[in-house]
Parts: structure tokens; sequence; C-alpha cells
DNA sequence: TCTTTATATGCGGAATAATGAATATACCAT
DNA sequence: ATGGTATATTCATTATTCCGCATATAAAGA
């Protein structure tokens, strides 16, 4: 939940995003800006502590920050990444979303909101 | 040395970047366009089993392609690679000029003309 | 306080990846 | 053929990462 204060290198940019999943909770949160744990959680659907466990790996390497709201947790970019990162990211998201499995995340994510069993509100 | 012709996903290029060594090489041949397997080697200053095997790597990604000259291989990024696969290497050569360890493998690369014992016509 | 929901972490084993040393192959020159 | 140089690959070992499972923590609500 602490936010590093480093800038990040590209090797440390690259090694947080060469697991898949990490890539795609990245992505996620390039897109939607800020999401919660249950809402990633729903989207690349695994379970849970996996995705704690992934998403501790990129807030320990400076690319995303948490916040608590209540018993949510609340994931986005971290703020004042340098520009070189964002120049990163949107060509690989606009790559991502043309292929699984991203494509079905944010459908997945989209579609959170007719499911009566989540109860994060966004 | 073969060629692959299927088309690189986006966590196909992190996983392949994730080592810190193969960044470097990739970045090299992205600024420099075509470079033989001692100019790399020279440059990231690596033994050379280690270069070939993660030039092996990159080359089974479809990140480059090598191509024999002589005694001789040279790499280079492979043709026609998705618009995307640029779009990120560019800002991320931006911002690993800056940075050691990268700084350094373009000074041995460019200083390898004083050195006598380099046979390796470039 | 007790329960429930959301999130994080610790631990052991399994899977993957990286490394060093040795060897193989390819090409050139003599 | 022989030897030399450049590059690739194999094998055994080591290191790193990942996963499942259990548990811990944090907040909310009854």
């Amino acid at each position: 939940m602490r936010n590093n204060e480093y800038t990040i290198s590209p090797s440390d940019l690259f090694h947080a995003l060469s697991h898949d999943t990490r890539l795609r909770l990245v992505l996620l949160l390039t897109e939607h800006g800020r999401l919660c744990v249950c809402q990633l959680q729903h989207a690349v659907d695994e379970d849970q502590p996996s995705i704690s466990r992934h998403l501790a790996i990129l807030r320990k390497a400076g690319l995303i920050v948490g916040e608590r709201r209540a018993q949510w947790v609340d994931y986005q970019l971290a703020p004042h990444l340098p520009a070189w990162v964002h120049q990163v990211l949107e060509p690989t998201l606009a790559a991502a979303r043309e292929q699984s499995p991203f494509r079905e995340d944010r459908l997945r994510l989209v579609h959170m909101d007719d499911r009566p069993d989540i109860t994060c509100p966004s």
C-alpha cells in the first residue's frame, strides 16, 4: 500500500510486465484509471491471493499505487510516472485490445454491473 | 538463425525483454540497425555463450533475425515487426540512453574501432 | 465483541529461467 | 586436411519465480 518514489528504469518496467497477469492488470488500470482489487480480480478471472501478490510486485516496482477506500483498495497507475512509461503503455494497450486475453478481460470488467453478487461500488 | 513468421503479442514482447541483457541487446539493435555478435558481445561485455543464448531467445520470440556474413552473424530487428513494437521500443531507447548500463554499452560499441584486436568488419 | 467481506502475506513445493563449462558447428585461410 | 576465429548448443547446476493453501489483517456491520 506504500508507494515508491524512485523513478522506474526500462529494465524494471519490462521486468514488472513480464508476467502475463501483471501486464493485463496494468493495461486495465491504464485504460480505466482506477479500479479496486475485486474488479481487477473479476476481470482477469484469477484467484484472489494471486492478484494481490502480482499487485504487490507492481507496487514495489513503483508502477502502481493503492489507496484504501473503506474495505476496498483502489489501484491506479502511480502519479508522476515518467512520460516514456506512458508512451510505452499506450501502444501496448492499443495492440492488446485486439487480442486475447485482454479482450476478454475488458468484457468481464464491463459486465460486472450485471452481476448481483458483486458488492464493490465502482 | 531461422526467423519466425508469427506476429508477436504484447505478452511475448515484455517477456522477451524482461532480462536486462536482452533488453540491452535489442536497444543496441534498435539504435544501430545491424550489428554482428562480436560487436554486441563487446558492447554488453558478457561472455559469448550468454550472448548467443539470449540472442536465440529473442530470435525465437520473433523480435530479431540473424544473417550470416562469412564467419560472422549480423543481427537486426525482424523486418515487418508490427508498428506498435517500434512505438514501444522508441521511448524505451530514449529513456535508456540516459542511464546505466545502456549508456556504457553504447560507449563500448563506439570505441570498438580503437581496438586493434577486433577483427569483425562493421 | 463477533461475523463477514476484502485484501495481503507467509510458506513449501513445482515450474522456469539463467549460468558456467564444455563441446559442436560454420566458415575462412593456409 | 589443418588450424583459427566466430557463433551456437548441450548439459548439469543453481537461482528465481510462481502457485496453492493457509492464515493474517483491516474495515464494516450487527
